[in-house]
DNA sequence: CTGTTAGCGCATTCAG
DNA sequence: CTGAATGCGCTAACAG
């Protein structure tokens, strides 16, 4: 505590210069001085004093991770684990995070520089911040949401969407329904057009019966939204936009009296800590939280460092992972699955 | 970017001093002279800037918020939402979060001087650690973690297990299992110890063969946990240490051709998401994640600036929310519950 | 290759 | 009540 370069310096016999050169790695310093600041700068445990050296840099190797207060980190997001990775990437670069929910207006960490750039992680980023960071062109990256010439890491939600009910036909299903919580959501938009596509490539029509929404941000939002498909139809499989509105939808078939997956098989997205603790054990897409973190990081810190590179979008693919909720072939033997891409 | 106190203080017509009195409300500025920094500064979209700050006042505003890498910010884990809390507790004190994962040594966050202080979620914190902090004098604060003469909120898991517990026995039950992942962790050995003591007070006879571990950290361990009871016993309801053991407990139970609740009733502890989308719905103990941020930052301030406070120990109440996991009274009608204390 | 000088932006003496 | 001077700890520009 305290300790600075001064006293570095005076122990070494040199100028504080050239402590913070040997420090900083710059060229030009004799092998013999080096060792010397070295090995004064140990012994007396020296720690670069974290408020001067960004006051003279100019950079705080700092970023900020900004969360929607709404889901926020409830479990059922998965972006607390998209933090954790991110932490971690970020550390491995000499970089901190700062996190903060979004609320109101521009981000303080911001305006007081306190960071070089920033996360954005989730769908429900009020549009207005995004532009107003775009337009006053600090460094930053959208996780799991995206927007026309801005960066951003996306989960290949169509993708996922569309091997999951392919994955519904090719075991033999017919009617496939799907369930979100609201279409608002632009990830549950853009599971739904995989959906369509699914039916569409498989020469399935697309009817809209077979389609139902819960109440926007309601708890058993999924239980509300498989009981309006009910009332509609009777399909013998449901794809539903996540996990957790699975289980909800699981549960009002069950009540229902129908079996899962006997009577109706269902699938799910997300691959969350709900999934393989389900009853029945639910088939799932799996996101892979961490890529999602260590790429929004590593995206980031290349922008921060050539502030005029191009914005680009990197999508993160996804996995289908079969568990029990979607049962087994409905009438035949199936056709040997291709070998999988995930991971 | 870029508008220094001097430029506010250039249009106001005073000095830089001026300035920053009125900006830091200090006393012995005129009021006429007050208003017309404020509105030289608001004019400029003046900000402070935090570095410059930092470093002439010592200060940085910032805590550090640290969890276990392990269980980090799995949705399994409650922590997130308590960091979310928390950061909402300390933006409201004009502070900020640094979020990192703990590792190897003494957080650099801290050495740098990032950090006015530490807060430390979880309970697998290492020891050296947490000494180490003590020992140097740091601010800091333990949640759902305790030491003899550190700083901490716990929740109160002893409480909430004789609660949990008793209400079984009240609802008929007299073999009562324990199922946890592993005894070592703390909290679950306070909440075996609640449960032993609510068999106690009810003249119910402590039995080993209804208590079962499963396997430090693995998957799945609440199923091998209720395997392994299941071995030596047949008890009619089991308390489980926490929600994601007592879901896993429950498949073991299914698929042993037991019904949840009629053959055995089921009880957790944590009240996460996964608690009310369980099947059947878990009755289980509610933790106020909210108020274990919220305390955990108020403490946290209150010990930096009353840095010879002596440690406190705050305990968290539980709630105990019962679903249908438990099922009815086993034989009679019950006696009327007293009121609750829970929130 | 290294020392000296001069700020970074702000808060805080000390005068007046 | 307010201004001028000083320094927080470090880096950077300029000499030497």
């Amino acid at each position: 505590m305290g300790v600075t370069i001064h006293d570095v310096a005076k122990r070494a016999g040199v100028s504080p210069a050239t402590v913070s050169r040997v420090l900083n790695d710059r060229p030009g310093i004799r092998a013999e001085t080096r060792e010397r600041v070295l090995k004064a700068a140990r012994e007396l445990g020296y720690i670069p004093d974290f408020s001067a050296r960004s006051l003279a840099t100019k950079r705080t190797h700092t970023l900020g991770f900004l969360v929607h207060a709404r889901h926020s980190l409830s479990s059922h997001s998965f972006y607390g684990q998209v933090l954790a990775a991110a932490e971690k990437e970020a550390r491995q670069h000499g970089y901190h995070l700062l996190f903060s929910t979004v609320h109101d207006e521009a981000p303080l960490m911001l305006e007081e520089q306190r960071v070089e750039g920033l996360i954005l992680a989730g769908c429900d980023i009020p549009r207005a911040l995004i532009l107003h960071l775009k337009h006053s062109g600090v460094p930053f990256v959208l996780v799991d949401n995206h927007l026309p010439g801005v960066n951003s890491i996306v989960i290949d939600n169509e993708g996922g969407a569309y091997e999951a009910v392919s994955h519904l036909i090719r075991l033999g299903h017919r009617e496939i329904g799907f369930l979100c919580e609201w279409m608002e959501d632009l990830s549950f938009a853009e599971r739904f057009a995989g959906y369509k596509r699914a039916l569409q490539d498989h020469g399935l029509p697309y009817r809209p019966e077979l389609v139902a929404e819960g109440e926007p941000r309601t708890p058993g939002s999924g239980y509300i939204a498989a009981q309006r498909l009910l009332q509609k139809a009777r399909p013998s499989a449901v794809f539903v936009a996540n996990d957790l509105t699975a289980v909800e939808a699981m549960r009002a078939f069950r009540e229902a009296g129908l079996d899962i997956p006997k009577d109706i098989a269902v699938v799910g997205f997300d691959d969350g800590d709900l999934a393989p603790v389900a009853y029945p054990p639910l088939t799932t897409v799996r996101v892979f939280r961490d890529a999602l973190g260590i790429q929004a990081v590593r995206r980031l810190l290349y922008i921060i460092e050539h502030p005029s590179t191009p914005p680009l979008q990197i999508r993160v693919f996804t996995k289908l992972i079969i568990r029990e909720s979607c049962g087994t072939p409905l009438h035949a033997q199936l056709p040997p699955m291709p070998a999988d891409a995930g991971a």
